[in-house]
DNA sequence: CGCGGGTGATAAACGCGGCTTATGATCGCA
DNA sequence: TGCGATCATAAGCCGCGTTTATCACCCGCG
């Protein structure tokens, strides 16, 4: 078994077709016969039935594909883990946040680290709603700044900054004026949210159920911060942020409000458990050194 | 990047020396100083230090190799989901237990799925302390009665059963003609562990701490039931174990008495997560259907 | 009813790539 | 200084996965 069969494998299970998974994988149609063959042989097991519209999958065959699929993810996981040391040796430091990431300690924690590691270049990269924890996963950056609650599985990270929320609105709402406002006062403005993250992301930034019970009223969906301050100031609906991004992110056409009654939000640095390079544990220290003598 | 490159990777990891590895992988020297540099060249990172007395991971090179022995460990779970399909086709099904199981219901159970499935062949695998989970994650077997507490990542399971405890004693111990016994009373009594099975494991059975917040009084370890047995008929300690045991193991040189203040074993049902095949299933609906009328 | 366009399977030939054996280069140590 | 480890290199072989070309089948449609 070898891995261009698995990979083979779950190609041709996307496309339910070896014609059009060749051309996907740039091989002729007969390899992947071929390759199909030769697993179905050394597994002992019929993995699709070939009919004359495609090929798809048996029971066997789909239980194959995704543990395939799986170990295929892994393989390519050995790929980015190289990747981060290599980017290491060339003094690489990529850094995932969102939006307004961790606010003021985002600026500070960069200029203090390229003090100590003068020749380390710093690269920002900016993940839409919820994506960072998934983006140091998979090797895309070596460390970041996660906005929580998020699934940290396979990271190990420490929350290194909170700040309190605020509500974002167009100039001239009703509540624009006000010098704070409860959660509940927007009970039937129309919420800006995601498809992007996870239910319980959402529900958190949406504070639902609200302390009163009910559900708020969901508006148009976005995917990252642009988007979102667009609709916001087109009127379509309200949103929540944290009070950082009122400076970040000022335009003249919004207004931004303190949240008087709901959590404030907890920002993570979050590195690969285990994988972590000698260039993310210097960061980590950097922050770890900064967040403590600010408390 | 290939499997085979893979695993080669992690074999001159574990012998530290291309020699030694290329003896235990049946190749040449020669053919894993090849594909080490292969690798090496297509990752872009120096993975070994090579030295007169064999090779060293550079950090890279550790990080990678616990990478890549994941994905290898993925791909072999492939071969384990095929083989338990190929099983399936073969009416096999093989059931994991640990000494007595889950008592009387494995007994019934299995007839039970033999009345349903009279083609099928059902193959018994004993396992050694906390070994079930771990047989059923890697392919040994397609279902089986594990006791808790234990780690069922990866699994989906339901509890089926559960059991008081109670010691085991060699005949003429002083507390061996007693009705019941408290914990507590075993404290100054060596009490046989097990180092195969996790901490959690060990201190749950060993009652560890003890309700007077003592901790027990470690004896002689052993990995299954037999070599426990023996070293208590001996009198080199004593041990717990489900009341079933006294029926399932019993033995003219031991007593049995029960624990009177103890939590209950609770034994659960668990199969592959997701990678149930359909005999699996079978079995688990017989247990299902067996726990229901019997509460 | 037969033909066209889709499917996957098969055949034959090619050539890459990883294997082997043989040998070299280096180091540590007695 | 020479022996016995180590890993690296060289040269040749050959298996195996690829390609192109073709076949066999099914289905829908004129």
């Amino acid at each position: 078994m070898e891995l261009r069969q698995l990979r083979y494998l779950v190609a041709i299970d996307e496309h339910g077709n070896l014609g059009r998974a060749a051309k996907a994988l740039f091989v002729s149609q007969p390899a992947l016969s071929y390759a199909l063959k030769g697993l179905e042989t050394e597994l002992g097991v019929r993995l699709f039935e070939r009919t004359p519209g495609g090929v798809v999958a048996t029971d066997a065959g789909r239980d194959v594909v995704r543990a395939a699929s799986e170990a295929v993810r892994r393989a390519d996981l050995v790929a980015a883990v190289a990747a981060r040391h290599r980017r290491d040796a060339a003094r690489v430091l990529r850094v995932g946040f969102e939006a307004s990431g961790a606010g003021e300690l985002t600026r500070r924690a960069r200029a203090e680290f390229a003090r100590r590691h003068p020749a380390v270049r710093v690269e920002p990269k900016r993940f839409d709603w919820g994506e960072e924890a998934e983006a140091l996963r998979d090797g895309r950056v070596d460390v970041a700044f996660v906005w929580l609650p998020a699934d940290l599985t396979g990271l190990r990270s420490a929350v290194v900054h909170t700040e309190p929320r605020v509500v974002g609105l167009p100039i001239g709402h009703r509540l624009a004026y006000r010098a704070g406002v409860s959660v509940v006062e927007t009970n039937d403005e129309p919420l800006m949210w995601t498809k992007r993250a996870p239910r319980r992301w959402v529900d958190w930034w949406a504070v639902n159920p609200r302390p009163d019970g009910s559900e708020p009223l969901w508006g148009p969906t976005n995917d990252n911060v642009e988007e979102m301050l667009e609709q916001v100031a087109e009127g379509a609906a309200i949103c929540f942020a944290p009070s950082s991004m009122a400076s970040y992110y000022a335009r003249p056409d919004l207004v931004w409000v303190p949240l008087t009654d709901v959590e404030p939000l907890r920002v993570a640095l979050a590195w690969p458990d285990g994988a972590g390079t000698a260039l993310a544990r210097g960061f980590v220290e950097v922050v770890a050194d900064l967040t403590v003598t600010e408390t």
